[in-house]
DNA sequence: TTGTAGGCGTTATCAC
DNA sequence: GTGATAACGCCTACAA
């Protein structure tokens, strides 16, 4: 493979020379430059990304850390990121750590080690102190995820706002009765939207009742069991909301195997907006949580505050939006 | 950060002396070894990759260019290449070309100048002549695409097989009148699919009528038009085979518009069962497209081929299989 | 077993 | 504008 020096030989000017044209660097009269650029063309010269990044102290890489890779989130947000980054010629590492904190730092050990400029990551199992300390040492963004001390370089939903808004879709519907089931509450997020759900419920005067509330851990398994469980009791609900879609798909074959008939028996609302959302039966009503937006975000902090390009607006809190599809109906009269 | 250097100094000992210590290469006497590795300790020293990839001509990086990131396909190739890549301590470069000629040529332009040892490609844009030619340049292995000349190189599943085993699953609950919703044909992949249909068919007996085969993109939306395509002809059919999942849910979505019964008065089969096949109502009987081996299996063909990693066994063809689900249903009479 | 020194392909700082 | 030349941090013969 041919190197800048081949190129600055055949083109009869020196290795500096070279360098500039392709950086466009100081001025380089347009003949030397064509002369260059010619050069480069016979011998099909690629520049050595990595001896620049040597010379350079600049790998123009960003390490990207997630749980999963083939989550139905993930795929969003990475794409969210990548399509920002390569514009800017940036490119992307990535690794999973599986929600393991020993192999969540293993994978940030191993990005720092590769040079990259900043990190984007969407980690839970990690403090926000080993986060903080990290952010000192190299330029840090937080995927759906708010540590208060470093706000400008997270980008999060208001989660608040999406479990309320999802709650009042039922509401608005006419339910009354309404269940809940729920993703861990010493997550941030799943409290959060938690909070929003009794907010609405509150507002409209319906009273939280605990029977109706299941905690679950954002597996569709667990919506099935937070389904049977709710059943379970003498209680009768016609609305449920989830914490997330996976587990509102599992609610609803749950209680599909009941023999309900949905949306008219039950209406169903979830969370995330994931992309297999809209291939449930009933197309699934639910909250947008903006992964790609969220992706698109990250790489921009980056590019604004590494790469120092200009004219980019962040915007670190998303406003989650309902999404409305097909699996809420106006509730039925209580049998 | 630290460097070499400084190490060297703290433990008293020369720049080689550490160096071989990181790389276990030659011998090192007990007592150097344990100086070094504490100077490391102290220093918080951690290797520069980019400084020993440029020494070593190695940057332990493989690139990976897939059509979509947020594809359900993707996910659990990628999961598949970098969990195997990762315990060799080699990392992933990701980029995506949205099926784009252009972009994907871009894109493999982009790896290369970043020196990655090798790539693996799931393209479908790009020619044969353009993947031999760049194999010649740099290891290239290939996701889900036979080309002859680089078969070793080349994961992929027999889906010719695959075909003949979705039809055969409704033959077997008792269908004669089975229509087909395919891809592309130009594709090698849908054409095989549905060559596979026609075994299935003719191998019971059942001949082939054109009227009942559809040609859609693969989209959910083609699935839908499929279907309604189909049901505008006076033929009836009780069994549906498609060539991917995401027009079988589509053509279920726009079954049940019809007022159909699913899987009562139709029976439909996908194609890959992908991750949200099992979340479709009636969960997707579906064949498996193996996507977490290929990936897998493409990341161990690299590191036996390029890291001389010993003791891997390839395989390169996967055998498909039946996911046997709820979407199939023994035939009703036909009224 | 350990040290010396040249090289990997660029960038960047000087001069001219 | 252009050209030497010293970094950048590490690897690897070759010597000792």
């Amino acid at each position: 493979m041919a190197t800048i020096y081949q190129v600055s030989e055949l083109a009869g000017v020196s290795l500096a020379t070279v360098s500039r044209v392709m950086n466009n660097n100081t001025k380089v009269s347009d003949k030397t430059r064509a002369k260059v650029l010619q050069a480069m063309e016979e011998l099909g010269y690629r520049p050595n990304a990595i001896a620049q990044s040597l010379a350079s102290n600049r790998t123009n890489s960003v390490g990207v850390l997630v749980s999963e890779l083939d989550g139905p989130f993930f795929g969003q947000v990475m794409e969210g990121i990548e399509n920002e980054l390569r514009l800017a010629n940036k490119h992307v590492i990535i690794t999973s750590g599986h929600s393991e904190e020993e192999k969540e730092k293993q994978c940030i050990e191993f990005l720092i080690s590769r040079r990259c400029d900043a990190l984007i990551l969407q980690v839970d199992s990690v403090s926000d102190e080993y986060l903080l300390q990290l952010s000192t040492t190299i330029p840090t963004v937080l995927i759906n995820r708010k540590v208060d001390a470093m706000a400008e370089f997270c980008t999060s939903l208001d989660n608040e706002q999406g479990g309320y808004l999802a709650t009042k879709a039922l509401i608005d519907k006419g339910h009354k009765s309404i269940a809940y089931i729920g993703g861990p509450d010493w997550k941030a997020d799943s409290h959060e939207r938690f909070v929003g759900h009794q907010r609405a419920l509150t507002e409209s005067g319906i009273e939280f009742n605990d029977a109706l509330y299941f905690q679950g851990n954002f597996k569709e398994t667990d919506g099935r069991d937070g389904f049977r469980q709710l059943m379970s009791t003498s209680i009768r609900f016609t609305g449920l909301a989830c914490g997330n879609d996976e587990m509102a798909s599992g609610a609803m074959k749950a209680a599909r195997a009941c023999g309900l008939v949905l949306p008219n028996d039950l209406s169903v609302v979830g969370f995330d907006n994931v992309t297999f959302a809209r291939y449930l039966y009933p197309e699934l009503t639910t909250i947008d949580n903006s992964a790609f937006s969220m992706g698109k975000t990250a790489a921009e902090i980056i590019l604004k505050s590494v790469y120092k390009v200009e004219d980019i607006d962040i915007q670190n809190v998303f406003e989650p939006k309902l999404i409305d599809r097909n699996s809420i109906e106006f509730t039925p009269e209580l049998k």
